[in-house]
DNA sequence: GTCCAGGTCGCGC
DNA sequence: GCGCGACATGGA
């Protein structure tokens, strides 16, 4: 299926920009150019599919055999576009990026998008998983919760996939075996805590994907702190706040205060004048 | 053994 | 509000 696009984009800058395409389910093939990942549809169905970038469409295939109704296919697309940002615009930053000539060649590449999962339970999970790590134990944890708790796909060709685990099933393994088996150590509560806001409607997690919704109560979240914050804030599209961590602090010292490393105010001061895109103004500094 | 990696929590002041 | 120790894990 194909999903038209009304503006062209940087199909592998949006996937490789930030580190996302690296984590389970995602996959890129770097040959092909084709990116794969699991989805979870709403009737319940798993697929596995494809994506690959084709100028004014973006091509969906799904790689299992599975009859789907239009609902399914409807369901996928809308998926996609939310992987995608498809309906995010990157006018405002571009404009920016010109006026402060830095990163002006965004707006000729057409970045600025960033990868994100389909869920915000997932973003939220994975965003838990970079915290107080290393990338690679990042990846591997990431790695081991798909492998262990994601139900397996197998596709037309016999390649075998897996789907991001369910809040359900995070829930029901349990802190202690999120700790012996998928290796998350401490993170297994914060992982729980995620799991049952994501299952309760009252928080109703996947709202905050509304981009008029005041995110700040996803700071309840536990283990969801400045930097969580702030990256999940990117991730839903709100780009105003800065992921201040060991890297934006080692970048930003080395650029702009000559190593020397400046206080608390200075360092969060350093893209102001990008108004709503200082998180895209850092990212793409970098 | 010690230190640390894309931090955060819970406490005491 | 701020400072500080604790926290699981695996690699250097």
């Amino acid at each position: 299926m194909k999903i038209l696009l009304e503006t062209p984009f940087h199909f592998e800058g949006a996937i490789k920009d930030h580190g996302w395409w690296m984590l389970a389910p995602n996959r890129w093939d770097e040959g092909t150019k084709i990116y794969y990942r699991t989805l979870k549809l709403d009737t319940g169905k798993n697929v596995a599919v494809s994506v690959s970038y084709h100028k004014d469409y973006l091509n969906v295939e799904v790689e299992n055999n599975i009859d789907l109704i239009e609902m399914d296919k409807e369901n996928i697309k809308q998926q996609i576009t939310w992987i995608f940002r498809l309906e995010e615009n990157f006018e405002d930053f571009y404009v920016l990026g010109q006026e402060h000539k830095k990163i002006s060649s965004l707006a000729k590449d057409k970045r600025g998008r960033l990868l994100r999962s389909p869920t915000l339970f997932e973003d939220v999970i994975k965003v838990i998983l970079t915290t107080n790590t290393s990338w690679q134990q990042t990846v591997n944890m990431t790695s081991n919760l798909v492998n262990g708790l994601g139900e397996t796909i197998l596709t037309k060709n016999e390649q075998k996939f897996k789907t991001f685990p369910s809040a359900k099933k995070v829930l029901e393994a349990g802190e202690e075996y999120l700790k012996e088996h998928i290796r998350v150590g401490y993170r297994s509560a914060y992982l729980i805590d995620a799991a049952k806001k994501s299952l309760d409607d009252t928080f109703d997690l996947e709202s905050f994907k509304h981009p008029d919704k005041d995110l700040s109560e996803i700071k309840n979240i536990k283990g969801v702190g400045p930097y969580a914050f702030s990256t999940l804030s990117m991730l839903l599209g709100r780009y105003e706040t800065l992921p201040i961590d060991s890297v934006y602090r080692d970048h930003v010292t080395n650029k702009y205060f000559d190593s020397v490393r400046p206080n608390k105010k200075e360092l969060a001061s350093v893209y102001d004048e990008w108004g709503n895109y200082k998180h895209l103004a850092y990212w793409f500094d970098r």
